[in-house]
RNA sequence: GCAGAGGUGGUCGAGCGGUCAAUGGCACUGGGCUGUAAACCCAGCGCCCUUCGGGGCUACGCAGGUUCGAAUCCUGCCCUCUGCA
């Protein structure tokens, strides 16, 4: 079953990767046409369970997607406005990047989804022929609060970028997610900011299960297999109604299952019990889908609660910040100490930025705002996380899980890198 | 040589009698970032103490002077730029 995990880092897999760019390019173009009539897909989404480790709840399992298969859990790059910000295409490909992020609500005011529509949706408009997961816009109806009011009926937005209003019910999410041709669609949700009351959350738990109810609804008119819904549950860091949101949920039925409104502020210890209660309470042979997370510790601890699926912006937006993850701990390249170091970002890294250049230089660049500082270490913060999901589905294959777990954390330091 | 303009903290540059250790930008140093309004944001940035309220010292080309008080006014000197010879 270890070979059903493919280790998608794996640096000669990547040498041959980069030998075979002329065909992959071609094979990436083929694919672009192949996916522009989505009336030929007859893929179906699907969750199966490959292997289960002993010791705790985590799971290796494999998505099949209209656009291609995910093994899981899966570390999903955020490509909010239709780009891995500062990775070309092929880099994440190189990298092993099984599905990314697009956001709904971003690509519906620029440049439009009926714009992507004409231009044969998302995939083809961005040349991208893998998987593709949208967020609802629930998000920013938190990140933006302060544009933004919501009602029973859904929410109104005052544009960011220039003061228009534009409304989003359940089912205006869903229309713009399927014009957008997603493999998997979010549906819309409340993303409960923190802190909040029982009462507030309970108040906001309830208006996202109605509208998870209504992009269901309004999904299954138009079911035909080729987009994935999830449904995401709230409740804040209150148990109750955590249980709450995940039953309501699942009298719904999704394909998948999300848990949102974490990460978003409160403790470390309130989001590692909600995740291990959702862990437990949401269906077994369903995919779960951890939203907004997190940090190589936050993955690890949320793999062996039983998710499968995150995503976060840490890796790319810290990655412009200067900010570097090893397997050692974090690194500020700004910093005065790295300055004349000739060494690698982290010695243990294989990707193509540790193989090749000094922290020396990554701080110039980055001190110096070049643009490929950004273009560096993105992909270097990029390839840490999707490799090390990569060690963590083949340590629950092989049963090591644990160890593995552990050894990671013995290593990774949350402080800054001593000076080495 | 004559005429005019000017010399301010690492740098550019404001201030033009007290509220000035001196606005602001940059540079520098550190911190933050968890379904991206983020290549962003915050803080520090003369020296020495501090019970974190503050206190002391040294600083606006150099040297004197006026004044209770000078980066700011006066005198001399040094230097820079522009124009004319």
């Amino acid at each position: 079953m270890t070979s059903s995990v493919p280790n998608h880092t794996d640096s000669k897999q990547l040498e041959t990767r980069s030998e075979t760019r002329d065909s992959k390019l071609n094979a990436t173009f083929d694919l672009r046409l192949a996916t522009c009539d989505f009336r030929l897909a007859t893929f179906f989404s699907m969750f199966e369970i490959l292997e289960r480790d002993g010791k705790t709840r985590a799971r290796v399992g494999r998505l099949t997607l209209t656009h291609g298969m995910v093994e899981t859990p899966v570390f999903m790059p955020v490509g909010t406005a239709a780009t891995v910000k500062a990775m070309p295409h092929d880099y994440l490909e190189s990298v092993g990047a099984q599905i990314i992020l697009a956001n709904t609500y971003h690509l519906y005011l620029r440049p439009g989804d009926d714009r992507i529509a004409r231009l044969g949706g998302l995939h083809n408009f961005m040349s991208w022929p893998h998987a593709l997961l949208t967020d609802s816009g629930g998000f920013q109806i938190f990140s933006q609060r302060d544009l933004i009011s919501t009602s029973a009926e859904g929410a109104n937005f005052i544009s960011h970028l220039d003061g228009s209003r534009h409304f989003f019910s359940p089912e205006k999410s869903i229309q713009i997610q399927q014009r957008l041709g997603s493999d998997i669609m979010m549906a819309l949700d409340e993303c409960t900011s923190y802190p909040a009351t029982h009462f507030e959350a309970a108040r906001s738990l309830d208006l996202t299960l109605r509208w998870a109810k209504r992009c269901k609804q309004f999904h299954a008119g138009r079911q035909d297999g080729r987009q994935a819904l999830f449904g995401i549950a709230q409740g804040s860091v209150y148990p109750d109604l955590r249980a709450q949101s995940v039953e309501g949920l699942q009298e719904i039925g999704f394909d998948g299952y999300a848990i949102g409104g974490l990460s978003v502020g409160e403790p470390k210890q309130a989001m590692y019990e909600i995740t291990g209660q959702c862990g437990e309470l949401l269906p077994e042979n369903s995919p779960r889908y951890l939203m907004g997370a997190g940090t190589p510790p936050d993955l690890l601890e949320s793999v062996s609660l039983g998710m499968d699926m995150f995503d976060c912006v840490l890796p790319t937006r810290n990655a412009r910040n200067g900010y570097l993850f090893t397997s050692r701990g974090r690194l500020s390249i700004k910093n005065a100490r790295y300055a004349e170091d000739p060494g690698p970002v982290d010695e243990r890294c294989g990707c193509p930025v540790c193989g090749r250049f000094s922290r020396s230089y990554l701080r110039h660049l980055f001190v110096s705002g070049e643009i490929l500082s950004s273009v560096f270490n993105t992909l270097h913060n990029v390839y840490f996380y999707l490799d090390l999901m990569s060690k963590i589905r083949q340590s629950i294959a092989s049963q090591n899980f644990s160890e593995f777990h552990k050894g990671f954390l013995n290593e990774y330091v949350g402080g800054d890198l001593a000076g080495s």
